[in-house]
DNA sequence: TGATCATATTAGGTTAGACTAATGTCTCTT
DNA sequence: AAGAGACATTAGTCTAACCTAATATGATCA
């Protein structure tokens, strides 16, 4: 008999490792049992243990002593999750006065508790955004995610024209910092200078007018895409 | 040492049995296992060995074979979670665009999930409501829970002006059908006739000056206090 | 009063998901 | 090619919640 077409309705822990796979093996590659754990901190052997569980649910595919990938139904929970945690966000910023370092904790719980439904009407009301406030992409609700072709500032070209897409941290602190500079997505920068071995990035926000200067570690957070010509 | 203020953060399942406990013990009497075990679709045993954990944990009192009552502390407990619900549903209902007969399952999911900080800003978002959608008063922040003497309708005094104040279901099929019959929280009526024998009440909608007839089961449900004078 | 029956509790088992300690495997360097 | 060190897995334990089957309690009625 063909597949159940019926989602069987997965545990929380089971959400967050899959969604903890979906990023640590973004680039095509593997998520590896020491890296799953970190990121959830958890305990190797825990992790071993879910490994097999959700292999044997069909989720990921795993290779002993390698790593895991999602299956394409793993990925399409993952994404399911991720959008839920986005919409919630952009949703939590935009209608309740969170300010997008202190939304990430709220959206973490309430992404397992919330319905289908309530999602697609979170987002209606939010005019199905393509973007929540750290500028990351939303899955549709299809399981559809936009691919970009991002810089990081601190390794962007000299010269270059960019517009700040996403801010790669969910740290409260370093965010607050971000907002400070004026540092959040949709912000247009040049990139005027870098200084040698690994030095700070200076760029100019083209709407204030005014310089900053970025270490390599915040750079390295700030992705950015080459900004269209006009405004 | 004095006992901890920091509340501990209590897992679903003792919210619900808070929850459950809190409802079948309104009256200041006891709570039974049997009927707890009724409300949450448990087995009696699942409950015997919750309520030994509970009066462990201080937030119940248990007598043998007699039944349970909260503590002050596992009140305070349960009228959080009740003031978490009652917020969920207004908000779900007045900025989600969610019916006041489909919104219970969303808000039983989600009372578990929000932060304090979170209903607070629904609250306020709402103005602070004293009611939810289905006449219920919403406990305060600090725990309080108005007490109101209610009748209901089926055994409303002849003759009597009603304000509609609360319905007690939340069936859907029920509540879809009051709603139908206008017979919502704030509605004026007045009683006009009983038939004898348990027979149905009629009353007079006031506002669009039509009548309804409610059978004794339905009229159970509706909870009215006497209206005031005027308007 | 005592038998019966509803209800409550205890006994013992299951599952998910975590943990620590012990053991296996792979890779990298010498 | 061998051994060290990093990483993964297995083995075995624990807890919260649930379950069924067996037993205890207490209320009711002949």
């Amino acid at each position: 008999m063909p597949a159940s077409t019926q989602e069987p309705s997965l545990t929380r822990s089971v959400e967050d490792y899959l969604k903890a796979i979906f990023q640590l093996s973004h680039q095509g590659g593997f998520a590896t049992t020491r890296d799953i754990a970190g990121l959830l901190t958890l305990a190797a052997p825990s992790v071993s243990g879910m490994v097999k569980r959700l292999s044997e649910m069909g989720l990921i595919e795993h290779v002993p002593y390698r790593g895991v990938q999602l299956t394409s139904q793993g990925r399409r929970a993952a994404l399911k999750m991720i959008r839920r945690h986005r919409v919630l966000e952009l949703y939590l910023t935009r209608h309740l006065g969170y300010d997008w370092d202190n939304v990430h904790s709220e959206a973490e719980r309430l992404e397992h508790a919330v319905s289908d439904d309530l999602i697609e009407r979170m987002a209606a009301a939010l005019g199905n955004p393509r973007y929540d406030p750290h500028g990351d992409p939303i899955p549709s609700a299809t399981g559809d995610i936009e691919e970009t072709e991002l810089v990081s500032l601190a390794d962007a070209a000299i010269g270059a024209e960019l517009e700040l897409q996403q801010v790669g941290t969910q740290d409260a602190a370093r965010l607050r910092y971000f907002a400070e500079q004026g540092l959040v997505p949709g912000v247009r920068v040049s990139v005027t200078d870098r200084q040698p071995f690994n030095g700070p990035t200076t760029v100019y926000l083209n709407a204030s007018g005014t310089a900053r200067i970025v270490g390599r570690e915040l750079g390295q957070l700030l992705w950015c895409h080459l900004a269209d010509e006009g405004s």
